[in-house]
RNA sequence: GGCCGAGUGGCGGAAUUGGCAGACGCACGGGACUUAAAAUCCCGGGUUCCGAUUGGAGCGUACGGGUUCGAGUCCCGUCUCGGCUACCA
């Protein structure tokens, strides 16, 4: 905080009894919120409802937060007065606007808090609700806080439940093609699973097989996958909750990777409309980027590489037969256990195939593994099940792996090759299984180096290439002759009849002749896995299905869902959750009436007993509110309708992938299965920048006490000697600029380092948004959020800057208040008389620059505009009420504390967040003359006054006539002259 | 390493999209008011050189090139900072 403080809150004269006619913006926020409370001011009429706005909906919705305990930051207003003012302009244009707030509320931190301290979720959960809703009303925003909700409110989750049991109930059809509520054709379509086609060898296997078969094709399905096990603290981790070392956050345990029962959801049938459906939305192109490349479509083609049915020495022979075969029975869609099937991006390196590599947790490594090296091998796998992903991705440097001993034939050379197994290769993309082509893949070429494997090359990079920094790296001598990998395109060699082709055209060309003989097809691949929907947590939806129990009492795999008019499924109650050492959820513990059932067909039943992460709430809240307290549906259609899609969607960028992603999945299950009308949910995007804490200038001193330039600092250290450094936060007055650098004043050798920091308690530089109300009131801060720059932008925080804003209310205030008299009154200057052309001029420019402002959201030039008409007002002694009542209407979407109050004292008696927002006069914007700059050879030489409507001759004449202008030009000749109307002219002369 | 974004006064930023660079705010300096201070109001400012008083000339948007009558804005290359991502075959 600074040391001088606003006079409104601090005064030290005794308080006058009657209303202080200074800014005294508590007063005057306290006041107007209750206000907007009591007259309900911001419901929102549903549609067709009594006092509707006639004109088109807007839906305006900000990201949820998660309320935790610390209370509202000060990034969470910045995106959120950002809409609010985007709202309240709309409301003044006639808009029926939808700007609802709620609670993401399920997660992590109050279950932890609830194991150290027994305090129920549920309670810590509503105390910090109260505290973030508290926060959000004492901002000013304009919510209608009837459509509140939270995920964790058992009407809410009963809807994220039934929604599941939707994607459980879908399967995705690629093949269908059929035209939606929007009007568009599509390919590929999510359906009900009562009309998945069922083999007629799977139906006589019975009903069970039938059941089987379904739940391996729904959206929703179980699989085992790899929990972080912490053996410790007894207790499953969140991803977040594990170190870059593979450590608990907690404790700094050792984590291991168990593989459990989980729930997926398959995302990736949908990848393709995810990414198609990406254009048609008004996202910023980054953010499409990010959604792209995380989807990470590829195409290319699987190959099938023969590997016999046992280890026998007769390969070579068996797959003449077996190419044979092939040639006649075509490509298998699932492949056989003769194979070994992998994809690829470059099947024009076919030939240069010389090594193949299993992921370690490939289903066929034992299988391959030969007697001499079945050891070496089980060794290998059961370490790289120890190893994380990081420690995979980081220990790997040097590429690791053993050779299974077996062999496979290469498609097209028909060479053996061994096969290998290396955790470089990743089980969960592709096949789990690659062709190495080391000659033309940087790891194949650092894996075959490393073990001494062949390299044969197989493309003839074009005329002039020259070596990537990365290939350059990686390359080795042979002899006397050095090599290096080649990653880039060319033409064909050592490729038989393919030599000489350019890799385009091979690629396609060997895709299609392998495709003929049953070797191998095109094939589109994903870097997108599907989603891992379960989480081993007390505090999320419990899931609305049973698993059947066999009489043993394990899960038979079969699952029976809870019947809709069943839910919602409750957490259970009076249950004391703690880590019960076991990998299994707390809710495996919970109270048997929770967690057994009868079937009234007598099957045993057990709850599932996983829970749904953060995100599945946080997938479909924009639904609920058009439709909050709705019973018997998620949301009415016609409502759904009405108002969807979200017309602007603002929150921050670390939600660019994820959250986005996961929902505009449900969305479009819920699109395709005819829930919901649109394909897309939301319209435009925009991500706030984040707000980082003051600047603070640093430099470094050792041990003894010497300064040490930033030059020489790498990470707090000392880049030559190591030591470890002090860092020493400096006043602004003890270091001044040099060239391109920020000195130390006392000695210019030593530069320091200026910059901001994002906010952190660590390092003390957290804003309290209630400080600030406290010491300058709400409307500076929405104010100042808005003035920093543009939204999007990342940027620091000022103390000082918020001192600015605050400033200029004031002198808002001062504009219209007499602040000398002993109550409120009108200035004397505030009279009602007609403006002067100049004043009408002023605040019609200032009409534009807001309204566009607004309209491009950028809010900082919009406050600009209203700072100079305030400024250009304070100096004049009549202020016309006709352009201080405009003026206060513009004001009032950024200051709409103030601007009620001002509006009320103009001597309005209703609020004014729905006065017609002021009209532009265009007629009124312009002077008859406009001052235009003359150029001599591009460089400003004069100014000359010109009408307005001059033409480019007239106002090139006008210029010539000028004095000092027709000095200029006196003894050269004028080659060519620009003259744009109302702009500029530019004489290019040679003397 | 890859991808994305950004570099404009002491600082946050503006510039109608190729047309007067630095709007507006902060910080700073000067003045008015005041016994004094705070608050408020008014004025000032990119920089170098010459004139030296009112003026004039040059250089300036990270750096080096280019296109153009004209470039902060477009093109090529380089550097720095920030964010995301990380063996995806």
């Amino acid at each position: 905080m600074p040391a001088c403080r606003p006079s409104g809150f601090h005064d030290k004269r005794p308080e006058p009894v009657s209303i202080m006619p200074r800014y005294d913006a508590r007063r005057i926020e306290n006041k107007w919120q209750q206000h907007w409370e009591d007259q309900q001011t911001f419901r929102t009429p549903d549609p067709g409802e009594a006092g509707a706005p006639a004109g088109e909906k807007l839906y305006v919705l900000d990201m949820f937060p998660y309320p935790s305990g610390n209370g509202l930051h000060v990034g969470h207003p910045e995106g959120y007065t950002a809409t609010d003012i985007v709202c309240r302009y709309g409301r003044m244009k006639g808009r029926h606007v939808l700007h609802p707030m709620g609670w993401d509320a399920f997660g992590l931190p109050a279950e932890q808090h609830a194991i150290q301290t027994g305090t129920h979720p549920r309670e810590t959960t509503k105390k910090n609700i109260d505290t973030f809703r508290r926060q959000l009303k004492m901002l000013g925003f304009s919510y209608d806080w009837d459509r509140e909700l939270s995920t964790t409110d058992p009407e809410y989750f009963h809807w994220t439940q039934w929604i599941f049991l939707q994607l459980y109930d879908t399967w995705y059809d690629p093949q269908q093609t059929w035209t939606g509520p929007d009007g568009e054709e599509r390919t590929g379509r999510g359906r009900p699973i009562s009309e998945l086609p069922i083999p007629p060898e799977v139906t006589a296997e019975g009903e069970q097989a039938v059941r089987r078969y379904q739940d391996a094709r729904r959206l929703a399905y179980q699989h085992e996958a790899p929990v972080n096990w912490c053996p410790k603290l007894g207790t499953v981790l969140a991803n977040e909750e594990v170190t870059a070392e593979g450590l608990s956050d907690r404790g700094n345990h050792p984590v291991e990777r168990r593989p459990l029962r989980q729930w997926m959801l398959r995302i990736t049938a949908y990848a393709d409309r995810l990414l198609q459906e990406l254009d048609g939305v008004d996202w910023t192109e980054s953010i499409k980027l990010l959604q792209r490349n995380w989807i990470g479509r590829s195409e290319g083609a699987e190959v099938d590489f023969y590997i016999g049915m046992g280890n026998g020495g007769d390969l070579d022979r068996s797959f003449s037969q077996w190419k044979a075969v092939r040639a006649g029975a075509g490509f298998p869609a699932v492949p056989g256990d003769d194979v070994l099937r992998v994809y690829t991006t470059r099947p024009d390196t076919l030939y240069g195939a010389t090594y193949m590599v299993l992921a370690p947790e490939h289903s066929y490594v034992d299988r391959l593994a030969t007697d001499e090296q079945r050891e070496a091998v089980a060794a290998y796998c059961a370490q790289a099940a120890r190893k994380s992903d990081l420690d995979r991705t980081d220990l790997a440097r040097e590429k690791s792996g053993v050779f299974t001993g077996s062999y496979a034939i290469n498609p097209v050379s028909g060479q053996r090759v061994p096969i290998w197994v290396a955790d470089y290769v990743l089980g969960s993309y592709g096949t789990g299984a690659i062709m190495a082509v080391p000659a033309h893949d940087l790891r194949d070429w650092e894996f075959a180096v490393t073990h001494g494997l062949t390299i044969t090359r197989v493309v003839q990079p074009p005329e002039g290439w020259k070596p990537s920094r990365e290939e350059v790296e990686l390359q080795r001598t042979v002899g006397d002759r050095s090599e290096t990998p080649f990653v880039g395109e060319g033409t064909a060699l050592n490729s038989g009849s393919f030599n000489g082709m350019p890799t385009a055209e091979f690629k396609e060309k060997i895709t299609r002749s392998l495709g003929s003989g049953g070797l191998a097809r095109a094939a589109v691949n994903y870097r997108l896995r599907d989603w891992l929907f379960s989480r081993q947590h007390f505090w999320g939806e419990p899931f609305p299905l049973w698993h059947e129990l066999d009489d043993d009492g394990q899960l038979t795999g079969l699952v029976r869902t809870v019947a809709p008019e069943e839910l919602p499924v409750h957490l259970p109650e009076n249950f004391d959750f703690k880590p019960h050492g076991r990998p299994e959820p707390p809710l495996d513990e919970a109270p048997e009436e929770w967690l057994y059932h009868t079937a009234e067909d007598g099957t045993r039943l057990k709850r599932e007993t996983n829970s749904m992460p953060q995100w599945a709430g946080s997938c479909w809240y924009y639904l609920r509110y058009a439709d909050p307290k709705n019973q018997t549906a998620f949301i009415d259609p016609e409502r759904e309708k009405y108002w969807m899609p979200v017309d602007l969607y603002v929150g921050g960028a670390e939600h660019a992938v994820l959250h986005l992603l996961y929902s505009r999945f449900w969305h479009k299950v819920l699109f395709d299965r005819g829930h919901v009308s649109t394909a897309e949910p939301f319209r435009k995007l925009v991500n706030q920048g984040m707000i980082l804490g003051e600047a603070e200038t640093t430099a470094f001193q050792d041990e003894t006490g010497n300064w040490v330039s930033v030059d020489d600092v790498v990470s707090g250290k000392h880049r030559e000697t190591g030591e470890e450094l002090t860092p020493v936060r400096l006043e602004a007055d003890q270091v001044e600029k040099d060239g391109d650098s920020i000195v130390l004043k006392e000695s210019s050798r030593i530069r320091v380092e200026s910059r901001a920091y994002k906010m952190s308690k660590s390092r003390g530089n957290v804003i309290n948004p209630d400080d600030v109300v406290q010491e300058y009131g709400a409307d500076s801060l929405r104010l100042y959020e808005m003035f920093m720059g543009p939204l999007e932008q990342v940027k620091p925080w000022s103390m000082s800057g918020v001192e600015g804003v605050y400033r200029f209310l004031g002198r808002v205030w001062r504009l219209m208040v007499d602040d000398r008299a002993e109550e409120m009154t009108l200035s004397a200057a505030v009279q009602d008389v007609e403006p002067t052309e100049e004043q009408l001029r002023l605040l019609h420019r200032t009409i534009t620059g807001v309204t566009d402002g607004i309209e491009s959201m950028s809010f900082n030039t919009a406050i600009s505009r209203m700072m100079e008409f305030s400024n250009e007002l304070t100096r004049q002694d009549v202020r016309p009420r006709a352009v201080l009542e405009p003026f206060v209407l513009l004001l009032s979407p950024f200051a709409p504390h103030l601007a009620e109050e001002l509006w009320h004292l103009l001597g309005h008696t209703e609020s004014l967040a729905y006065e017609p927002w002021p009209e532009l006069n265009e007629a009124l914007l312009h002077e008859a003359d406009v001052e235009i700059p003359v150029q001599i050879n591009g460089k400003v030489k004069g100014r000359v006054r010109v009408p307005v409507e001059a033409t480019a001759p007239e106002q090139q004449a006008v210029a010539e006539q000028d004095e000092s202008i027709a000095g200029l030009l006196a003894g050269a000749t004028v080659v060519k002259v620009i003259s744009v109307p109302g702009r500029l002219i530019n004489f290019v002369i040679r003397k």
